[in-house]
DNA sequence: TGAAAAGATGAAAACGTTTTACTCCCATTA
DNA sequence: TAATGGGAGTAAAACGTTTTCATCTTTTCA
């Protein structure tokens, strides 16, 4: 690859000059300033952004970081296409990292982002209370949560509306004569899946049905298999559900799978409420009653507030919240 | 963050020992080496690895880059998952590009990649003669071809026998007695697609059975619209096949829900058959028959294939060709 | 005992940019 | 006519490393 140096010699200036043509072209004679273009072209140069970066350390990279849990699951992969669509708007390339919601992994894509100096990180936090993700910030790094929140609100966010979302889905069940409604969540550490578990509570009190912890799962929810399992358990019970909410794709499959298996008619003789609007969601038989987070944009508003910081270091965070959508299909049906 | 100046001073030794203290430890004396690390482990410091990079152009960068199509794609997500898994297992981490199949963004993002001095590119290649590709590699870039491939096989590359896949579906299908059997497939710009058709095309010829033009539909492989407006067009002729053949996952989503529109029951009034091994394959009512590609297991092979290679520039370019399998679950059955 | 080899360290150059601080020249103004 | 200012350009420093070469000290061995 050709250097500013060389570029500098053909055209016959010095490499500032060249420089100023690349970055302030005003500031050069036409006539240089043209010459110096020919050459460019000629030599197709490239600026080294290597070099670049070392020199000018705060926010002229054109790399984000992106670090998620698993780019496997589908709703990270729309968050992740938001956000490269919007990066590549702006000439932006995208680092992207797999947590697997290991701290490890985590601390390790944060030391490697943070020393290829990227100008900024969109995360998931793996834990609501993060202290590796206030360091960063306190290091001048400008971060985006997104889909889930810190408990410290000094930081811009873009999650859905969880707890809604819950409610949304359980609602419509109720709405359909059911009463015993099975839920399949995460262990706490996640806001997003406590806040989906409160929804679910809080619709369940509003129609006066009282809580039943054996309808309650809490697994891996990176794990359709745990998903399966459990519903199995919940199909063995003496009193078994009539209706289940997973909250989030991968536990769906898992439902979908176990309830398959069991020869049980959908939603004759069980109702599915799924998290997520994955494509295969519509295409299935019957189609999936869905709550829809929408992924996409939300990975594009993530990238768009990161970019406004960009722009102004100074603003006060911000905290958006998307709207969960209930997209009724064929999966929920009255109780028999 | 701190630099390698201020451990130094702290250390009160020149950089140039410090620096040995990283990369040399076994070159400087013991108790010096102890009191930098000390120091390093004090100061919480992390090499610059912008820096590191611009010193030694040629394989520290620890980068990798990788182009694929679309990351909503989950084959292409399988993929990605495995380049990465084996990227962190050598503290790689890795550039991800959406190329949508656009020239104009590959060319984006290669020079990108090319100016980032990425140790090393992974992409499955737009055309089969891509002069951007073989430019890459002329420039001293490693470069692997995963999924496609170029004509020209000088590049390592790791694709699936394309061709056997289609045969394996189309034969199956053809056991059970089908005589119209219809294919979906993309034009002719992909070797992979390609060879699917000619699995397909070989498989009809093995049974004597005539090559009919109206049941071989050429789309856009990533719109799962154009999918299903195609199985409405196959299913509304005067002699519908009996079954179908999707070459990729996002198709066999299109004709599902046609199908499923029509109230048509599988496999009893058709057979689907499709490609790829997506989660919800299995979860799905009746299951899909699949020819399942080993998507994850070509990301690391790949991967492994270019850290193969900065170990050995000279190397003769390797193709490997992994075998596809056809999972037989209930989408297929005998016609009646 | 003295010369050579080995061990430990450091100064400075280099990587390819951006940026600061100059110099030079010419036109304008008082 | 002398001072001022602006336009056009350059030399050199800086970013944080790695690496080459040099220096000094200690050990080894004839």
């Amino acid at each position: 690859m050709s250097t500013l140096k060389e570029v500098a010699k053909y055209a016959k200036v010095s490499i500032t000059t060249v420089s100023r043509v690349m970055n302030e072209a005003d500031k050069v004679n036409p006539e240089t300033r043209e010459r110096v273009q020919r050459v460019m072209r000629e030599l197709d140069y490239q600026p080294n952004r290597v070099a670049q970066r070392l020199r000018t350390s705060k926010g002229q990279s054109k790399l984000l970081g992106l670090i998620i849990p698993d780019i496997q699951n589908q709703f990270y992969s729309s968050i992740v296409r938001g956000v490269e669509d919007v990066a590549y708007g702006k000439d932006y390339a995208v680092i992207l990292c797999n947590s697997d919601e290991n701290p490890t992994k985590e601390r390790f894509y944060l030391d490697v982002l943070q020393s290829e100096s990227v100008d900024g990180v969109i995360l998931p936090p793996i834990h609501q209370y993060s202290k590796v993700v206030e360091g960063l910030i306190e290091s001048g790094v400008p971060v985006v949560c997104v889909d889930r929140k810190l408990v410290r609100e000094a930081v811009d966010t873009v999650v859905v509306n969880n707890e809604k979302g819950g409610y949304l889905a359980v609602k419509h069940i109720l709405d359909f004569g059911h009463k015993r409604i099975a839920i399949l969540t995460s262990s706490s550490q996640f806001s997003s899946f406590d806040e989906r578990l409160t929804g679910y509570k809080n619709a369940l009190k509003d129609h006066n049905i009282a809580l039943d912890d054996e309808l309650i799962k809490e697994g891996d929810p990176r794990s359709t298999e745990s998903a399966y399992l459990f519903t199995k358990e919940l199909l063995r019970l003496s009193n078994p559900p009539t209706a289940i909410f997973a909250t989030n794709n991968l536990m769906t499959l898992g439902v979908l799978e176990a309830v398959h298996e069991e020869q049980l008619n959908v939603p004759d003789d069980i109702s599915i409420v799924g998290f997520d609007d994955m494509p295969w969601a519509r295409a299935i038989s019957p189609p999936l009653t869905v709550i829809k987070q929408p992924g996409y944009e939300m990975g594009r508003r993530a990238t768009e507030l990161l970019f406004q910081r960009f722009e102004d270091p100074k603003r006060e965070p911000v905290q958006i919240i998307m709207e969960p959508t209930l997209i009724i299909r064929k999966s929920t049906g009255r109780v028999k």
